[in-house]
DNA sequence: GCTTGCACCTGACGCGACGTCAGGTTGTAG
DNA sequence: CTACAACCTGACGTCGCGTCAGGTGCAAGC
């Protein structure tokens, strides 16, 4: 416990472990990989730490604990002239990046989830998240383009139209429902860029159940909308006979 | 393109690939851990795909995206009678666990940063990191506790009373605050399980400012607080001469 | 038929942050 | 002096691929 020559306090390896709440092979590993100094050695090769490196430990968990990564961690412990606050800026905004990526993925889950629970068929529970996925996907894509401000507001204005004719009492086979279901549907079309296995993943969805936040649309809009589309003639949405997935 | 044997569609690794987002890489190495089956080969042995591994691909990347295992997308797409309910629930919960974490881990980072921007001096902002990580280790680890309830109740009372001489004008150095400082301290010692780094730590981030959400604390209470500890005799806070961290 | 050149093949190593043996050595308490 | 725990080194495994390296297949133009 005592250094002879120094009458100092020194720390075996193990006891290092437990009092900084690591393991001895992560202390190992970091001076393997040079982010802890070697420590002095007795006879037997057995290492011999001192305070200092209690006190540098302490300080790689906290921002190993923020997720740093190690290499991050000994630029920022080492390079005294850079680096720190550029790194725990760019970390903060991963985390955000994060957070908003897993954010999106939990309703993602609760929406299948609540499927899962109701509906017993896994392939149409697996169905259904491929669709909410592919959403996403082009959604976030089409995001970055020019026209999806106003593509969004058109969607809204057709929800906003239906909706007044499924208060007015009209019915789905009606004319007024059935040319917004047109449009809406060619945009359907649009949107999946031609995507058959898009456009079958999208009806799924319309079939169960629709994530409230894409746009607003209540279940019993989606409903409405599913009728009044069931009541048109069969379009042809693609060239016969195209197999299946194919680039444009 | 089509297979003159059968006449249907037929996809080369590459138009595959390219077709379902993936890379190369990843089709032979889904193929080697068995999530995808081994395609039939051309004479020079080169994978020809057909639809249904499309359709297969399709809904495995539907399920990575969803940040499943490889090995429970497989058990999810070829165990019928199993896992795919379980297996989401587990995962919701996962992600759950880990939006909670992060989020946490965002606002330690926000303090962190704004404490870089005013703060230039990368010790210091290294110690409050420390202190904050340290706090919320021993706070969610003590939360388990059985007495956590009566101390956090305690802890607001604290607050409530302090405020209390604060708003009445009493001097940070009067009896009363003192008194309340004495207890605070006595409270922080034990919190900190007499681990003077801890404690370190802590006074650390009482004088640059701590986060809000710890218990409703106002910066302004803060260093009232602070006033009415160094206005306290020193008391020894630890069996004197031990040089830094212990176990208990 | 021959060449060109891209697409494809297998095999292997690398990453990040360690966990987990295996097989041998050291330190210390009794 | 003898147990026996703690320590040592070295190596392989994890997870989901990326990235070469060195060789082969396929289709098209000449």
């Amino acid at each position: 416990m005592k250094d002879r020559a120094t009458g100092r306090r020194h720390w075996r390896i193990g006891e290092l472990a437990e009092a900084t709440g690591l393991t001895v092979r992560t202390l190992h590993h970091y001076e393997h990989i040079g982010l802890l100094a070697p420590a002095p050695r007795t006879e037997g090769r057995q290492r011999r730490y001192d305070a200092r490196d209690v006190r540098r430990l302490y300080r790689i968990r906290a921002l190993r604990d923020l997720g740093l990564s190690l290499a991050d961690i000994r630029s920022m412990l080492d390079d005294h002239r850079a680096a720190l606050v550029d790194v725990l800026r760019a970390h903060r905004a991963r985390v955000a990046a994060e957070l908003e990526r897993l954010g999106r993925l939990q309703t993602l889950l609760d929406h299948a989830c609540t499927q899962a629970d109701r509906d017993l068929d896994p392939e149409d529970v697996i169905a259904t998240i491929e669709a909410m996925s592919r959403v996403m996907r082009h959604g976030s894509a089409r995001r970055n383009g020019p026209a999806s401000k106003d593509a969004e507001a058109r969607w809204r204005e057709l929800g906003a139209a239906l909706q007044a004719c499924m208060k007015a009492g009209e019915a789905p086979s009606a004319p007024r429902p059935r040319a917004l279901a047109r449009e809406a549907l060619a945009r359907i079309v649009e949107f999946s860029g031609g995507d058959r296995a898009t456009m079958e993943a999208l009806a799924h969805l319309r079939r169960l159940e629709f994530p409230k936040d894409l746009a607003g649309w209540s279940p019993a809009l989606m409903r409405y909308l599913d009728q009044a589309m069931a009541s048109l003639p069969k379009t042809r949405r693609a060239p016969a006979g195209r197999p299946s997935q194919e680039e444009p």
